[in-house]
DNA sequence: CAGCATCCGAAGGGATACTG
DNA sequence: CAGTATCCCTTCGGATGCTG
């Protein structure tokens, strides 16, 4: 898929319309953790404790909210293993296979342009400091 | 780009870590604002009050604030217009312009497969529905 | 181990009013 | 027109404690 030379088509429309299901849907994958999970589980299986060590900085119940709701829209399988301890394991769908490479975009983009984007800073803040002397 | 057998890759880890940079900009750019206002700009300048127009839903306030935050990552580019009325312009940067594939791909993914995420979405609500009877 | 419930402080986000 | 500041309510998100 190549960069297109219009702005935008007509397509994204809906995901811009407020209120619609869609807009909804994309802004519940549109978040730090959503996209982190994501990016963390890739084509493995993880169980919920072993999740929980590699998204560096979730909370027990961010991981465990952030699931229910990819869960809920088709993007995580949950799988109980009806065991003495309980065993659930965690893996993506087909659906959320496919937005693996679209979180691994914005992983390498952060990656490539971060030297830019400190230097960007810098430079703001400098120029915002002395616009307040 | 193909699906790599691994789970994760090694870099990746950067934007994983916890208070590092590479994580405060990837959490400024996952969220629904700033990858709307990202896909609206598109490769089209846009003055406050039109962009406002297109990011149905966005506040006054939120986003300037989204704006700034743009500007300061580098991600956008501000120009001003001395004249009155003051003429303000948004533009993406070449950082930016790299973004809009991947945000591109998010809007994509939602259209794919919304009916499936509704469905998912009706099937986990009507278990939960009688779970709780 | 996994998950739900609760409490509570912090941040998000809308409405309004005021400057250049 | 663009931007800042203020007020105020809502949601986010962490900590803790309790169940199967």
């Amino acid at each position: 898929m190549e960069t297109e030379q219009v702005g935008r088509r007509d397509e994204d429309r809906d995901v811009t319309r407020v209120d619609s299901l869609a807009r909804e849907v994309f802004a519940g994958i549109a978040n730090k953790w959503a996209l982190l999970v994501i990016n963390i589980l890739g084509e493995r299986t993880l169980r919920f404790t072993e999740l929980r060590a590699e998204v560096e900085g979730i909370s027990h119940k961010m991981l465990t909210q952030t699931l229910r709701g990819l869960e809920r829209d088709g993007v995580v399988r949950r799988t109980v293993h009806p065991t003495v301890p309980p065993r659930v394991e965690y893996r993506l769908t087909e659906a959320g296979q496919a937005l693996r490479g679209t979180v691994n975009g914005m992983c390498a983009w952060t990656r490539r342009y971060l030297d830019e984007i400190e230097g960007a800073r810098r430079r703001f803040d400098a120029r915002r400091a002395d616009a307040a002397r």
